[in-house]
DNA sequence: GGTGAAAGAAGGAAGAG
DNA sequence: CTCTTCCTTCTTTCACC
């Protein structure tokens, strides 16, 4: 993990399906490094994986996030197993504070975004639930301008 | 939008870097029409874009979020306004309800959440915050078996 | 939506620094 | 040990049916 892991990083956080050759132009490398540097990186388990970022709304469906206080005797580790009974999670995030976990799910209709809150209530594994139906998004990878480096503002603490 | 689609959507989300060529083999296509598919989804705005998922941890980085309460007389269409001035922030939400939206954002150390948390009180558009730092992360398509089909169980409200 | 040809990208092998 | 340069194979893209 160098600079150049992370340019690589960078580039492929802006834009997922950049062809390597690409990718390695902007580095100032040619292209056969570069993949293996990428292949490197997904083996080790630093690239999680791709994916793309898609206008729920336009496909008819609604983005949520549910706040989830666990009970008492429940280890964090537990979220999985609610993420594992209710397909409609799409994500979940362990947190450290108040609340113990986040998740975040999509749905067709209102009715069907009570019907998940109650499948994670029904896990027993939550204490109480607090539901944010998402109005707008915003991401700085996809958003236009942001070709590169200017995405990480990490420099100045 | 349909259901030919909707199946080429789970597959990029499920992986962005997939081909062309076997996206089509999987919903049952030649490469051309799906290729005119996605080209027609990424200019309408269905596709906003591809991302590479990161193990924040690994590029020793902290995930965050923070809830934001706005300020009485802000339009929630300003929390851009807060992206724009805090270049750590890679997303945010705007939510119908409290809090009025959440921001995540990426930082090197303890202390650098500290000063963008203050960075983002200091727009004055935010009446209160709360973060919360991630421990751990899962993302469904990106899961290993989360080969498709079975990641979109929205038919059953 | 399918087909086929041209342009381009990915992946592998050999060699230079 | 890592980058570079080819070379082959596969993919993408564009014409047109």
């Amino acid at each position: 993990m160098d600079d150049l892991d992370r340019e690589i990083l960078d580039l492929l956080r802006a834009n997922a399906r950049m062809p390597t050759s690409e990718i390695a132009q902007r580095v100032g490398l040619s292209a056969a490094p570069v993949a293996r540097r990428i292949a490197r990186m997904e083996a080790s388990g630093v690239i999680k994986g791709y994916t793309a970022i898609v206008a729920d709304s336009s496909v008819g469906e609604i983005d949520a996030f549910t706040e989830i206080r666990l009970t008492g005797q429940t280890d964090t580790r537990e979220i999985e197993e609610i993420a594992r009974q209710v397909p409609e999670v799409q994500q979940f995030f362990t947190i450290s504070g108040d609340p113990d976990g986040l998740l975040r799910f999509r749905v067709r209709s209102v009715e069907h975004l009570q019907s998940v809150v109650n499948a994670i209530r029904r896990t027993g594994l939550v204490a109480g639930t607090k539901t944010l139906i998402v109005m707008s998004t915003w991401d700085r990878a996809t958003d236009v301008g942001g070709s590169g480096r200017e995405q990480r503002a990490l420099d100045a603490p």
